[in-house]
DNA sequence: GATCCACGGGAATACACGGATG
DNA sequence: CATCCGTGTATTCCCGTGGATC
């Protein structure tokens, strides 16, 4: 837990012992600083990375593993690390005047969940690199290409850029991945990071080395689980046993037992408990569904897209039972201002990419084709909570 | 004035069904 | 019986436009 988040939670003791100290920290969108219990892959991540400490680039890479096994929460603590490396050793923005320690590439780290298109992703990586923001409207993308042209060439030591999230729905493929790095000089180097196994994506025809991280053990995944609770729920209040049995029904998925055990604090938080009961537990478990949606993908969603599923998921069964009648219930609210035919084509879309599902109804009134109504992938609890929050 | 991209709106296409047709 | 057609609804696809920002 860094220093903030202490203060944090010192400040907002003041009303008397509560349940959830700090949404943060159980959070399964929070990557935290140290993720516990990976050692091993650190050391197998690190021991590619190792040239940068000769001030030298390693060869491209792709990382993969399942759901919810610490890709991004291992690439986003070690590169959060690095980052500072470079910046010690004054790599990439200005020559090094230390003699003493080599200098560093730079290091990117891009979540092609919030880098929708060409220029974000460009956009990214330039702001990244150089001190002062870079304008995100007024710029061609072509622009940008020049700057990080100009800013490399002059770079000895180039820069390692970590791309996560790649090939999911909606998210760059590895074509696209490939394509994008052909808009960039060749002193960089790329970690990208992904569900598809290796020998299923042509991602691994341009790496010499490809990582596999294993889901977490059952043990371990219990561990989590009590550090965050312990940073981020009030002592006691997630018991040893509680945390065996999320881990179990979990199955290695560290996102779906942190999902699991955000819900079941934020309901026993709104009954005014001061520890998670079993019956919490069951309703977390039972209201997440398998497999779920990343909830960061969930929450990565343009604004208005996620309005509509903030809407939706407060919805009764009558309003769901089909998409028009969705449709028409979401319309009708004073907070969203999209028109009808919007709103619509967002729930399709949003089935498209699984973030929702489509089922078709059995009723059979008869004329046309029959309507299906859509079913979260995701704990309607967790998301409305956490789109509150950032509200 | 330049640029990006989220929205709107509608056209095109798919599907289900029943009735007509060969 | 198999196939086609018309109607009504659901779903997908496409692209111009305008807001926001620099």
């Amino acid at each position: 837990m860094d220093i903030d988040a202490r203060i944090k939670r010192r400040r907002r003791r003041d009303g008397g012992p509560r349940l959830v100290q700090d949404y943060e920290s159980l959070s399964p969108v929070a990557h935290i600083d140290e993720p516990s219990d990976r050692g091993p892959a650190f050391e197998r991540l690190l021991d590619h990375l190792d040239p940068v400490f000769d001030g030298r680039l390693p060869p491209n890479a792709y990382i993969s593993g399942p759901f919810g096994s610490g890709k991004s929460a291992i690439v986003t603590a070690l590169f959060a690390h690095l980052k500072q490396l470079s910046t010690e050793t004054q790599s990439v923005i200005h020559t090094s005047t230390r003699a003493a320690s080599p200098p560093s590439p730079g290091f990117v780290y891009v979540d092609m969940r919030e880098t929708t298109s060409e220029f974000a992703f460009y956009h990214t990586v330039l702001d990244t690199l150089v001190e002062d923001p870079v304008p995100e409207h007024g710029i061609s993308t072509e622009q940008l290409r020049t700057r990080l042209h100009d800013l490399l060439n002059g770079s000895r030591t180039g820069v390692v850029i970590a791309v996560d999230h790649v090939g999911e729905p909606n998210s760059a493929d590895a074509e696209a991945l490939i394509d994008l790095f052909a808009g960039l000089p060749s002193n960089v180097s790329w970690l990208a990071i992904g569900r598809t196994d290796p020998d299923q994506t042509l991602l691994t025809e341009y790496t010499a080395t490809s990582l596999q991280i294993q889901c977490y053990r059952r043990q371990m995944l219990v561990d989590v689980l009590m550090t965050r609770a312990s940073e981020g729920l009030a002592q006691q209040a997630l018991n040893h046993e509680q945390a065996r049995r999320i881990a179990d029904w979990a199955d290695g998925s560290a996102h779906d037992a942190l999902a699991a055990i955000f819900v079941a604090a934020d309901r026993a938080n709104r009954a005014d408990q001061n520890r998670l009961t079993e019956s919490d537990v069951t309703a977390a478990i039972e209201e997440t569904p398998r497999p779920s949606v990343s909830l960061g993908r969930v929450l990565a969603l343009p604004n208005n897209k996620q309005l509509v599923l903030r809407e939706l998921v407060d919805l009764d069964s009558e309003d769901r039972a089909t998409v028009t009648a969705t449709t028409k219930a979401i319309g009708s609210k004073p907070s969203v201002d999209l028109s009808p035919g919007t709103v619509k084509r967002y729930l399709y879309e949003m089935a498209e990419v699984g973030i929702v599902e489509r089922i078709q109804s059995d009723s059979k009134n008869g004329k046309g084709r029959p309507p299906s109504r859509v079913e979260l992938r995701f704990p309607p609890t967790a998301f409305r909570r956490l789109y509150d929050l950032q509200q």
